[in-house]
DNA sequence: CGTAACACGTGAGGC
DNA sequence: TGCCTCACGTGTTAC
């Protein structure tokens, strides 16, 4: 339904079909001798210019609107927004990355005193509406544990990793008191999205697998930062 | 354009008062006693309400445009993209960001052979269109070291950002092989945004502070990572 | 009935 | 000149 006004559609014959635009009754000038390029061709070639116009107004119009909607699928809860509305997630969600992403935010907290295990899906984009950790066939997974510091933990955790054929792109460390808290994000490669393999149940053997290992009760025979190092990251992270 | 032709629309009162519109030229139906609000009113309410819808939609416009401004002010060299474009670019970013905001990206590269030193702003978003380091009076500064590993590096680097009256918000780090690639984000508070304080001079400040800390010769006693520690790190950020 | 949101076609102005 | 972008007013639909 581009254009309904469209009646002389290439408008190469002489039609007085025209006739009809708009709402009211009108004899619009129509083009009475479209044959004829010039002269009094003023009116045929007026509602050309004026048809072309208006399909490139359309695709223009549909251009923003891809757009939209592509921001749309990337911020969540956006489906029924306005456009105005949804423009205003997007802002919030730009400057809230931007903070994200040189670590303002200080997502890696300060070690808790109980133990703590959490599996989450790394949300790195638009590609699948409903598997947004998915990219590129990559799954991304986020896994952070807070437990005593022992000298095994760290590479026990990255062979647990590797065992589950996750790869670690990268690892976050704090150490406070003989606690840590390590945060890893950790990339499952060629990742089938058509498959019918349940994340929440990768989820799960992921976390059940760092619960075996930190509470594998080995000794903590030492610490992996020196004192002197655990004090100088006490000045760290108090913002 | 489904009912381009429906100009009895409702078809409640036989108004054919809605005539005008459209770019011919009409003399459009203005209100004459407009004080008279009934009566055989149906022009004037219809020309009242036009001009209410009129005004709504311009409301409308106005609030999209308002936040198109916004985020051509937070995204670079988007001023003069339609707008089409500038969404495009929006939406890139967002995508960029999202895998900066959890590490994808890999940010914090291997140590390299040669020292290295680098300071820059830290862009978080559109307070300030050309000091986009700034933001709620607080300046986000980038600090990076590659170097030699020593024992009091790290706090001999805290307490000269210290000196500088810089927070440590995050640090990451990495070592391998005796060499150390340290990755501050820094905040300098209560920064004056209207001050004529120069920004590259701050950034050489910190520079020269970096260079004569790192260059500083002491003994490199011992390593921060036991040798264990740094085999397993060697595993990390690998990819 | 009002209100709000969207798509549409059109005039204006910039290369 | 022609094409592109934008703002505008309007018709239409949904609550």
């Amino acid at each position: 339904m581009e254009n309904c006004f469209a009646w002389s559609d290439e408008g190469k014959d002489g039609s007085s079909s025209s006739s009809l635009k708009g709402p009211f009754n009108y004899i619009p000038p129509s083009p009475w001798q479209s044959a004829k390029p010039s002269s009094s061709s003023s009116e045929g070639r007026d509602s050309t210019a004026l048809r072309i116009h208006s399909e490139a107004e359309k695709r223009r119009r549909e251009r923003i609107n891809v757009h939209l909607s592509t921001l749309r699928r990337m911020v969540p809860n956006s489906a029924k927004m306005d456009k105005a509305s949804l423009l205003g997630t997007v802002i919030d969600h730009l400057k809230d990355l931007k903070r994200k992403a040189v670590g303002i935010d200080c997502s890696i907290e300060i070690p808790a005193e109980f133990n703590e295990v959490k599996v989450e899906l790394v949300d790195v984009g638009n590609q699948h509406e409903f598997l947004p950790a998915a990219c590129d066939d990559k799954l991304y997974i986020k896994a952070s544990v807070c437990c005593d510091d022992r000298a095994d933990l760290f590479q026990n955790l990255i062979k647990a990793f590797n065992r589950l054929r996750l790869t670690t792109i990268r690892a976050d460390m704090m150490s406070l008191g003989g606690r840590v808290q390590n945060v890893f994000v950790l990339c499952l490669k060629d990742f089938d999205t058509s498959s019918s393999v349940s994340l929440s149940c990768l989820k799960r053997s992921i976390r059940d697998m760092l619960d075996s290992v930190i509470s594998c009760s080995e000794v903590p025979t030492s610490n992996v930062f020196s004192s002197k190092k655990r004090k100088s990251k006490n000045i760290l992270h108090c913002v």
